[in-house]
Order: structure tokens, then C-alpha cells, then sequence
DNA sequence: GCCATGTTATTGCATATGCAATGACTATGC
DNA sequence: GCATAGTCATTGCATATGCAATAACATGGC
């Protein structure tokens, strides 16, 4: 293959650098909207999360939605210094305490959420139907999936 | 709407939650394959883009894939060190100079084409060909448009 | 009980990302 | 030709992300 095309070729159709753009533009839509309330996007990601999970290690929160144990540490202890979220006192294990939304976490969550049922009409628009339904469908295949399975 | 009917729909249904998923999951895909060449995903994905648009200025880079210019000035400076990119002297504005590929920048691509071919295929494959041929469509909208358009 | 093995969390390092402010240059109006 | 407005790039700040190494704990076999 001429060297043109193969650059056109990663260019154009490489999945990753679409997957990369595509979440820019929606990371973007959502820290718009919820930049008045003085959190990220990733940020309410994360507080949803431990929201739902009720007292959850940090492990599985890394198993749920794929991110590093290193990276949560990281990204929980600034909501921990922010007050919204705690660690959970009874616990059997003793590598590190369960995590659990506080209640200023959740009385936040409750704030800010119709500045997310914005920015997700948003990008529901900015998606269609089919993108954001298809979207849906890829990531549930990946909640609570191992690394390194393809 | 009870509390935890809306935990549980930002839960389920963020778009931007599951694009940021889907994109570390990918990004660990092509990270995994191009390791052994010493550049990650992200840096090829700008190598390809510098290498298809010939000199060309941050900003129109920036405005191609939807990435701030601060974030550009650092992610280019670290191609620039390793020699992969390269900036053109003749221009005519004087506010910071083009930039390409390197003769270096384009062997490497050659060599790590394989590498991303194999990246691609798994990620088409965890995607599906209909996940894939969306993910196309979506963000082929996206391709130069300026921000903060929906 | 002790050791080998496995699991969980953290830390050092490097990069990725965006906002606000600033500096440097260009273009425009007069 | 100069002042004003606009564009391009950088820097300071804060966060997001992952790998490798390490520390701290748990578990199973003996």
C-alpha cells in the first residue's frame, strides 16, 4: 500500500482516534452545563457511581467502568477533600475502606441533575436516536468487564 | 422523581459516561499493540494528523479534532523531543510556525502500521460492524466543526 | 504459626485534557 | 501610521489517565 493511503487509511477510519474526539465533544457539552455547580463531568460520572454502589471498594468501581486503581485513587480523593463522598468505617478487609456518597454528595446530586438532563438532550441530539441507543448497547457490553478481553 | 430513580438513570444512561468508557477501553487496545514501538495511542493518532495535513498550524489541527490549543502546545512538544514532527520555517504569520512529519515520524508510522491494523481489527470486532460504521458516521460530523456547536 | 501466593491501595513517573490569563503577532478602521 | 480588535500560541493551574513498583493485607497449604 502506497504510503499516502495507509496515512489516509489511520487517518480517516482509525475507531480509537473517533472514540477519542467523540467524547471530547460530549466531556465538553457536559463540563459546560455543569461548570455553575463547581464539578467535572468525570467527576459527576464518579459520584453517580458511588451514589448507586453504596458503600463499594475502590476495585470494583475500577472493575465497573474500567479505570485504574491508581487513576481512582487519584480522582476519589478529590471528591473525598470536597466533602462528597466517605469512607465507610465497618469493613472485614483491611486493604483500604469502602467508599459511600455523603449526604452533601447526594443533595449536589440532586442539584445538578437537571443541568445533566441538559447536556444529555444535548448530546442525544447531537448523537440521533440510533448513535445514542447504539452507544448504550456497545458500553453495557463493557460495565463490569475484565481488562484485557478482546 | 425518587432519588434513586435518578442515581439510577444517570447511572445507566450518561452518554457521556459511556463514551468515556468505550474510549479508555479502545485506547487500551491500541496502547496495548503499540507499546513495544515506545508511543501511545494518543501520540500516533496526532502523528497521522500532522503527517495527512502536511504543515499545518496548531489551531487548524486543534479545529480538526476538536482539542484545546494549550493541549496541543504540550502533546506536540513531546513529538517535537522525540524528533517525530518537525516545524517549517517559511511562513508568512508570525505567530508560531507550521508543523510535519519528520522523515524519522513517517518510518515509524510505516513500522507501527501493522500494530495499528491489528489495534483496529479487535476494536471492530468489540465494536461490531454496525458499531463501527456508527462510530464513523458520528464523528465524521464532528471533523472540523468549531466548538461549542449543538 | 509460617510461608507462598493473590488481592487491594498507593506512589512515582509520564502524558492527556481544558480553562483563564497573557504575550505576540496580524488585520482593520480611521 | 497608529490604535483597536482579532487570531495564534504559550503558561499556570487543576484534573484525568495508565504503567511499574511497592506496601499492606488476606488466604490457602503445610
Amino acid at each position: 500500500m502506497p504510503k499516502e493511503d495507509m496515512i489516509s487509511n489511520m487517518a480517516g477510519s482509525c475507531l480509537m482516534g473517533r472514540a477519542r474526539l467523540l467524547t471530547r465533544v460530549l466531556t465538553g457539552i457536559y463540563d459546560d452545563e455543569l461548570r455553575p455547580f463547581g464539578l467535572k463531568a468525570t467527576q459527576l460520572n464518579l459520584l453517580v457511581v458511588v451514589a448507586q454502589l453504596g458503600p463499594v471498594r475502590r476495585i470494583e468501581i475500577g472493575r465497573m467502568i474500567h479505570l485504574d486503581p491508581s487513576t481512582l485513587t487519584r480522582n476519589l480523593q478529590v471528591m473525598l477533600n470536597n466533602g462528597w463522598i466517605e469512607e465507610v468505617a465497618d469493613d472485614e478487609d483491611g486493604r483500604g475502606l469502602p467508599l459511600q456518597a455523603t449526604r452533601p454528595g447526594m443533595t449536589l446530586l440532586e442539584k445538578v441533575s437537571p443541568a445533566w438532563e441538559c447536556a444529555q438532550g444535548k448530546a442525544g441530539r447531537l448523537l440521533g436516536a440510533d448513535g445514542a441507543a447504539l452507544l448504550r448497547k456497545l458500553s453495557s457490553g463493557l460495565f463490569g468487564t475484565a481488562p484485557g478481553r478482546v
